[in-house]
DNA sequence: TTTAGCACTAAAAACCATTGAGTGCTAACA
DNA sequence: TGTTAGCACTCAATGGTTTTTAGTGCTAAA
């Protein structure tokens, strides 16, 4: 055990007040109103303790202290007890999730949507990497005089699809044929691995159909590597009235960071799977992240990815709220894509 | 003709000097940098008279003037030579939308999307109002073992489509009755018409084939009317740093206001088509977006709607440059459009 | 008709003293 | 021996005063 029990009530308090506040804490305020049965100037050495273990932080002389990136790091891990959520939040987060929508990206937009509405920081969505995906199924679907579309049904359950324009001089007979054909090829190949040679698949037959199928490979290609797998984002505002963000310049760098997006996917794409993870403070690479907190919670279901949720907070984050409310909403989503999916999870499109 | 010469000069001048500092601007300054051969007495005179006039305004009795917004209107509607794109900043735009996409949504974005990086203001796109296009095709397909997607063909050109749960009770044959039914019955009629009571449409013999049908012709219905039509939005950030939003709460209204979007989609909706809309300052009926102004182009083709892409900045934008750009993109937009369908227009394919 | 000159105004900046919230250390205490 | 009262000390924050600055409007002269 690291720290005794005495530091551990100390922390734990500089943490919570700290957390209501935003403002240094110092050895009265927890003496006080946190009945540890000690004197201010008993709190005070034991802070000091914790400041030279690197729990704690002190922004200037005559100040008190606020908890650093360790700190809450240690506080996560062995100090606070997780709150279990209250019948109506449970209420809340059941009821979005039974609505009859079986879309996967809505689904995922609904489960984020919600995350952002109850804890009140922002929210991402992402759909999940396709590149390991192998081809299920393909169709093509003639609409209208003059357009053809692709769709694409991944072994994940996901769907892509596409639209283009159909000129018309590849008869429609040929269609179907063509259809058929891709399957052949195509089916049960991994995404990536059509991406990078398609040609090598498909080329040999492909001009005794029509040489007007170019566009159409074109398409279906560039369908299998989406390369704006964008993050959707939900309550960007709620984290504006933060005094995190007073200071001038970080605003705008916050809001860059968000806006880029890069960054985050990157991270998104790290999470350990089928748990939560919680990257606070530096932990999270970006100088102007430094006083945020990310967690994320991956989509799996029988080692296919589906996405992942997430939450961008300040450092100072409830953890023992918010760390139970995006694991109920996690399960929640999870086990919704589960038994919408008749036999390996599958239930969902997405928005291409 | 409202104004002298003189005035026009003096008030061109004070706007284009506002615009680059968001500044008061004194009599002074104009005198010395604008050399239009008055003394600063004689443009102080004539400053107060355009204050009169309701073209100037003076936050106190020892600051400069600042254009209000009938100056603005004055100076656009008035004054103002459009300046010309550069050939570089054509060639930026005709690439960007001489890509291959033909995708409606993907194409409005990219041009909202460009919109937001030449200007460096925030760029808006929104989708078409659906409510009064007709059905021209439906097509239901069959999508593994378990999923029906659903899409529908409008008469602007733009598809809807969506996916759900096919739990196999409807005979494989019966989708294809189904579906020459539902086209048989829907074609040419109005979505809002269809929304409204479906059910007189196809309840009849909707019992003859299934019960299971039920949830098909429910997504079929939430289909023609999108109720979260959303307005994508770029480059929120470019605006974070103006001065105008230094104020502290001012912020956050305004991120409030972009973030609702219900005041925005009216806004745009109400444009007159075909052309330019510039709303200026309080124009705009929201209190929280007066110091800015929103400029919209709906596209529009054969008197069909595709949608409007727009462009939010401070009130001091400078108009004679980014009116042409919005005008040209908007034209390059609509161009591509049009020659990207066969017939009437159509080549794009709508997300869902 | 234009402009130089000047008194006047109000915001912004600079200055300065005061307050207050906190600390660390020491010596006394249970 | 661990705890705490007491105290000197630090430094940001607050608030009031003064100074500076950037502008004005008006008047009288060119």
């Amino acid at each position: 055990m690291l720290l005794d029990d005495r530091k551990k009530r100390i922390l734990e308090a500089v943490i919570e007040e700290y957390n209501a506040t935003a403002e240094p804490v110092g050895s009265g305020k927890i003496a006080s109103d946190y009945n540890l049965g000690f004197s201010p100037a008993t709190i005070r050495n034991e802070m000091a303790n914790l400041e030279e273990m690197g729990f704690l932080e002190q922004p200037h002389v005559s100040a008190g202290r606020i908890p650093s990136s360790s700190g809450y790091r240690f506080y996560i891990d062995s100090i606070m007890k997780e709150k279990t959520l209250s019948p109506k939040e449970k209420q809340i987060i059941d009821d979005v999730l039974k609505e009859d929508v079986i879309k996967f990206d809505s689904l995922i937009k609904e489960a984020s949507n919600i995350l952002a509405r109850i804890t009140n920081y922002t929210s991402i969505a992402v759909g999940p990497q396709m590149n390991n995906c192998t081809v299920e199924e393909i169709k093509l679907v003639k609409l209208g005089q003059d357009r053809l579309m692709i769709v694409i049904l991944a072994d994940n359950g996901i769907i892509k699809e596409s639209i283009i324009k159909y000129d018309g001089i590849l008869p429609e007979e040929n269609i179907q044929i063509f259809n058929t054909y891709l399957n052949q090829k195509l089916k049960g190949l991994n995404f990536e691995q059509i991406y990078e040679n398609i040609n090598a698949y498909v080329e040999d037959e492909l001009y005794n159909i029509s040489t007007n199928v170019i566009p159409l490979v074109n398409e279906l290609n560039s369908l299998l590597i989406d390369k704006n797998v964008d993050i959707h984002m939900e309550g960007t505002k709620n984290l504006l009235e933060l005094p995190e963000l007073k200071q001038t310049n970080t605003l705008k760098n916050f809001l860059n960071i968000l806006e880029t997006q890069d960054a985050l996917k990157e991270l998104i794409n790290n999470g350990y799977d089928g748990n939560v993870n919680v990257y606070i403070g530096q932990e999270n690479a970006f100088e102007d992240l430094k006083d945020f907190t990310i967690i994320t919670y991956k989509q799996k279901i029988n080692d296919k990815e589906l996405g992942t949720i997430g939450l961008i907070g300040p450092k100072r984050m409830d953890y023992k709220k918010v760390i139970p409310i995006i694991k109920y909403v996690g399960d929640a989503l999870q086990e919704k894509m589960k038994q919408g999916g008749s036999f390996d999870g599958r239930e969902q499109s997405d928005e291409s």
